[in-house]
DNA sequence: TATCCTCCTG
DNA sequence: CAGGAGGATA
């Protein structure tokens, strides 16, 4: 039986980090807030719109949403390009006599008939309300309420068809609910424009964008509008209006491929590098660049905002972002600045001119720290745990140099290493009780092997992708980490409410260096 | 008071 | 993994 001092080093152990206070059993209150939202945590940037339009394009999605589900509403399978382009508006008109045949029981018929359109109307009167605004917001010259039979012929015939549906639709629906299914067309029309629109302005105004994809590749893609600043506003769909025939998404209407092969030239030729930041120093990088690089692009998007009225912006808002809390999921290497662009818009079929290993990638010079912490971020912490299980601040900012730290930041991560500990112990424990009703009489017996049964466990844990060669004195750290549970346990010691702090006072001293690999500037 | 830790929960 | 509660420490 090994004593318990056998692992100890010598040393105060007087850190603030030992105060394990409760064990398991000791209760937390049965009732527990439950936390906000993430994203407001942290303070990372958001678009500052105002919080209003948000509920506008909510409330637009859901009436289009609302009305792709709605019985009755058999116009998903029909593509904008039918509802518009095609002089199949004759066929377009067949069918909603046809359902207007199957519903004309509105408030006259059958119970549920009524309920159904009550239910409809209802969801009308948003629309009301959410046109009104758009009309306000576009052509506050011009009446929401002209006349069903203009708007509606100028809907079907209008050589220009910029224009249609919008006025129209609310005395549309108000005189003839039936025919809604237009309606539902009609909005898509508008808010695939919109998007349009609104993807054509920010482009324009920032055309260098990079995206990192996969975390492997960095591209500068130079998007430039192939059309003249005076067609933004109307001709976005000149050629055709495409627009996602079932999935009314934000999303599907910005990634559409063929308006994106029709709207934008990727151009691939090498651009100057775009130097954000400070690239005399790296160590000192230019806050008020990274701050003038979010200024721009909120003006960017102000200015869609303006183009295309708030209610329609926010819907690409949701599409194209500053990533925020996003950032652990977008894996964007070190040392660049981004302005993210949402992968399923850069991944989009219709971008084939976008090579994601092109050439015009631009590493070098850019000493823009991360706003937040990335994937490979906590990859590496991972990894950095086989050498330190309680990282000190200073060691978590010379291997994380290529994050701007905050308070938020360092939280983050001490927080990551909490929860490594956490697991680390908790397979401990657990396997130290296992060897304990396997009948294991000697703590001798009790080893860390590569081979072993608990090592794959840390090992798929911090090591998932078996690319990294775990060192032998982590191996040593968790055999006598182990042995400290067994003995504990064997002991009754367990009993005690915080007898794991023992526990961890041992273990907090056999922190090893990080290997300088770490602390390169390429390692992350 | 700020910070860091463990524990618990989702 | 993140968030919160609650404790310990400087």
């Amino acid at each position: 039986m090994l004593s318990d001092s056998a692992y100890y080093r010598s040393g105060d152990a007087g850190s603030s980090l030992m105060n394990p206070s409760k064990d398991n059993t000791t209760g937390h209150s049965p009732i527990r807030r439950h936390p906000i939202p993430a994203s407001s945590s942290c303070g990372h940037d958001e678009w500052n719109l105002n919080s209003g339009h948000q509920a506008k394009r909510a409330r637009v999605e859901n009436i289009i949403k609302g009305m792709i589900s709605s019985p009755g509403m058999h116009c998903t399978n029909v593509t904008r390009n039918q509802c518009v382009k095609s002089d199949g508006m004759q066929e377009k008109e067949t069918i909603h006599e046809q359902d207007y045949v199957e519903t004309s029981g509105f408030g006259s018929q059958r119970a549920g008939k009524q309920l159904e359109n009550q239910h409809l109307r209802a969801r009308f009167d948003h629309v009301d309300e959410v046109v009104d605004t758009i009309d306000k917001d576009e052509s506050p010259e011009t009446s929401p309420r002209d006349a069903f039979t203009d708007s509606y012929s100028e809907f079907q015939t209008s050589s220009s068809r910029e224009y249609q549906g919008r006025k129209s639709v609310m005395s549309y629906f108000q005189s003839q609910p039936e025919r809604i299914k237009l309606m539902a067309e009609v909005l898509k029309y508008e808010l695939s424009r919109a998007v349009s629109r609104s993807v054509d302005s920010i482009f324009k105004s920032m055309p260098l964008i990079q995206t990192n994809i996969e975390g492997n590749a960095e591209t500068d893609i130079r998007l430039q509008s192939s059309v003249g600043e005076d067609e933004l506003g109307l001709t976005c769909c000149g050629n055709e209006v495409q627009v996602p025939d079932v999935q009314t998404e934000a999303l599907s209407l910005v990634v559409q491929k063929p308006r994106l092969e029709n709207k934008f030239v990727l151009h691939h030729r090498p651009q100057p590098p775009i130097l954000f930041g400070n690239h005399d120093s790296e160590d000192q990088p230019s806050e008020r660049n990274y701050e003038a690089v979010r200024q721009h692009a909120l003006r960017c998007s102000q200015d869609a905002c303006s183009r295309v009225g708030p209610a329609k912006f926010d819907t690409l808002r949701n599409s194209i972002k500053v990533r925020s809390k996003v950032n652990s999921r977008s894996v964007r290497s070190p040392q660049t600045h981004t302005v993210s662009v949402d992968r399923t818009l850069m991944e989009s079929p219709g971008l084939p001119h976008v090579n994601i290993e092109s050439d015009c990638l631009v590493k070098t010079n850019l000493y823009m720290l991360n706003e937040g912490l990335t994937t490979n971020h906590l990859k590496k912490a991972k990894l950095m745990f086989f050498y330190t299980r309680y990282p000190s601040s200073l060691v978590l900012k010379m291997c994380f140099h290529d994050v701007q730290f905050s308070r938020c930041i360092t939280s983050q991560l001490i927080k990551w290493f909490s929860n490594f500990r956490e697991f680390f112990y908790i397979q401990m424990e657990k396997f130290a009780r296992h060897a304990l009703i396997e009948g294991v009489s000697d703590v001798r017996g009790l080893t860390v092997e590569r081979q072993s049964e608990l090592f794959r466990a840390l090992n798929m844990h911090y090591n998932k992708a078996n690319d990294f060669q775990v060192p032998d004195s982590f191996l040593e750290v968790a055999e006598i980490t182990l042995r400290e549970f067994y003995i504990s346990i064997s002991m009754g010691k367990d009993r005690d409410p915080s007898w794991k702090k023992a526990i961890y006072k041992v273990i907090c001293k056999l922190d090893s260096d990080v290997p300088a690999q770490f602390k390169s500037h390429h390692s992350a």
